[in-house]
DNA sequence: GGGGTTACGACGA
DNA sequence: TTCCATCGTCGTAACCCC
């Protein structure tokens, strides 16, 4: 078993039916055989096998009364589950077709009749139609569908095509409902039950959902020339799997009826469920879990090998119930930003900080753009064994400042690399989290952008012991980091003082810490300096203020959220 | 024992 | 001949500090 399921692909994916499955996983595994991915694939599997074999040992000590308590307990969970049950929401679920293919062929009629994929010669994003018959899938590296099929083109993305063709099908999806709700570029849910309301209201008829459904699809594909597929269920979990069961270009409704949506569910193998991979699939089939109904039926036993919130999505799952209110999805925010990048491994010191250096740099592009500033860095290595580590830390401060990021990603390196005897990374990437909100952003930038004509507020490096005048704290933080690294002079890498310059250069950065939290003082300061109460407020990260101050008139006061309304009458104030 | 932090793995597009 | 991505979210487990 260990090693053929790493390596077979799977066929539930749209477009692959009635494919030659035996021949392509054995040019699969042909290709695969012996490589460090490979040897890695049967590492991580061996430890599902071991997760199986333990699930198993502790199903066969269940007894039969704890398994019939166990099953009234389920029973009480489902009918606290069920008493919510609502049927009365039209949710959609529209998922493009081949999406990146799609725009590519769409822009390049030449690649039409060809087998294409999309995506770089190392990794395929996804392919068309075409290509899928001869296996060539997303997530394949690019030598491999060559292998399947000879005559593949492979197209670089275009995210900017992507990301407008986005807009262009948004722009219909609002027509029919404005606050749907986008869960990649390529897919999004609706909720049409307004729309539909509306439709019967002006016609004196029950409209029929499958004709608006179709009518959208149609208009989709006027505006884009692109198609898309369609499911149509009264919650999002039935309009996902509805959307991908009549692809390409069909549609397919789950009736707003229990028992339809029972007899719908029955037989559904659990992988077609969002959420259920690759491994919650082989758990679960050990155990004898192969259809949805499956987990209704076992469901005491499973509520003594899986966790509560495990437990409670299964059951979910079994009753075919979810979400109804897209307001639900809305209300998230982005929690993290990163970059990362693939290289031919490497153990040399100087070409892996430059790579830093580089997305350092990248990240911090990034995060200007996006108005950013983040509290938490972490670093990703990926070793030659594609084992794959990370490590991460809490600045003192929220920042977006490259040089800082890259500061702090060299010390967590070195820390690594002192740890492990070999040390040859073939990834490295770059994160920052704990974010700052949105309306603190925008006060952040306004206000960096006014205070520039007065630097105002000073504190002393901890390096070089000067006063330093700053107008952000991401700029002191700057300061003291050039002077760590001017005290250290620029020869850490060759002479071998290395820890030496480790050691420093951490208790600095420890005692950069504190000193910003010295701006609590900014309690005790003058109304002038009051500007910068924004800093410290982003350290807690804890909703404080409900109202703000304009820091140029200091009068003037608005609702911390209408962040707009506080830009506009900044900008008035500065005239 | 909570409650926070960190690392890792699963998942999806 | 070689060759297997990138970005984001969430759940869990191990650990620490009370
Ligand atoms: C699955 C997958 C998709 N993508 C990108 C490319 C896809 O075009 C886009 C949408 O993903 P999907 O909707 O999963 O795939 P698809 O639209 O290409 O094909 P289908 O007809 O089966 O829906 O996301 C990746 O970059 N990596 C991946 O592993
Ligand atoms: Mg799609």
């Amino acid at each position: 078993m260990a090693g053929c399921n790493t390596i077979s692909i799977n066929a539930t994916k749209a477009g692959m039916e009635g494919i030659d499955k035996e021949k392509i996983n054995k040019i699969i595994e042909e290709a695969s055989k012996g490589s460090k991915f490979y040897l890695h694939k049967e590492k991580s599997q061996a430890r599902i096998n071991k997760k199986i074999a333990e699930l198993n040992a502790k199903k066969s000590t269940l007894g039969s009364e704890e398994l019939d308590r166990a099953e009234k307990r389920m029973d009480k969970l489902i009918s606290t589950l069920e008493s919510v049950r609502d049927l009365s929401h039209a949710i959609i679920h529209i998922d493009m077709d081949a999406f990146y293919a799609a725009v590519e062929m769409r822009d390049n009629p030449e690649l039409k009749n060809r087998p294409m994929a999309v995506g770089g010669e190392g990794m395929l994003s996804t392919s068309n139609y075409h290509a899928r018959r001869f296996g060539v899938r997303a997530g394949m590296p690019g030598f491999i569908g060559r292998k399947l099929c000879p005559e593949l083109v492979i197209v670089p993305c275009n995210f900017d095509k992507y990301t407008a063709t986005s807009k262009v099908v948004q722009g219909i999806f609002s027509q029919y409902d404005k606050s749907y709700c986008m869960m990649s570029l390529d897919e999004g849910y609706l909720d049409l039950t307004n729309y539909l309301d509306n439709l019967e209201e002006a016609d004196g008829e029950k409209p029929d959902v499958e004709e608006v459904v179709n009518e959208l699809r149609r208009k989709v594909f006027e505006a884009t020339e692109l198609t898309c597929s369609a499911g149509i269920g009264c919650n999002t979990r039935l309009a996902k799997i509805g959307s991908d069961q009549n692809k390409p270009n069909g549609q397919f409704v789950i009736p707003a009826d229990k028992e339809e949506i029972l007899k719908f569910i029955h037989d559904l193998p659990i992988r077609k469920i969002s959420g259920i991979g690759n491994v919650t699939e082989q758990l679960l089939n050990s155990v004898g879990v192969v259809t949805c109904s499956d987990l209704f039926e076992k469901r005491g036993m499973l509520s003594l090998l899986f966790s509560e919130i495990s437990c409670h999505q299964f059951m979910e799952i079994a009753l075919g119930l979810g979400c109804t209110d897209l307001n639900e999805y809305n209300v998230s925010e982005r929690k993290s930003i990163s970059t990362e990048t693939t290289f031919k491994a490497t153990s040399n010191q100087e070409e892996i900080h430059k790579i830093l250096e580089e997305l350092c740099e990248e990240l911090s592009e990034d995060m200007k753009n996006k108005c950013l500033f983040g509290k938490q860095f972490t670093l990703k290595c990926k070793l030659d064994t594609f084992d794959t580590l990370t490590r991460q830390t809490n600045l003192a401060f929220c920042t977006n400042d490259s040089s800082i990021m890259l500061k702090t990603a060299k010390v967590l390196l070195e820390k690594e690399i002192s740890k492990l005897n070999s040390f040859c990374v073939r990834l490295l990437g770059v994160r920052m989290s704990e974010l700052l909100s949105d309306q603190e952003t925008k006060k952040q930038v306004t206000i960096d952008h006014f205070l520039t004509a007065k630097k105002e507020n000073s504190d002393v490096c901890p390096v070089c012991l000067k006063e330093i005048a700053y107008w952000t704290v991401s700029e002191f933080a700057h300061h003291v980091n050039k002077c760590i690294d001017t005290e250290n002079g620029e020869t850490s890498s060759e002479s071998k003082v290395n820890s030496d310059t480790k050691i420093s250069k951490e208790n600095i950065l420890k005692e950069s810490e504190p000193l910003y939290n010295r701006h609590d003082r900014d309690e005790i300061c003058t109304s002038k300096k009051r500007k910068l109460t924004t800093i410290p407020e982003m350290f807690k990260k804890k909703k404080v203020e409900k109202i703000v101050t304009c820091p140029v008139c200091n009068v003037w006061t608005v609702d911390e959220c209408k962040s707009y309304e506080l830009n506009q009458h900044i900008d008035s104030c500065l005239i």
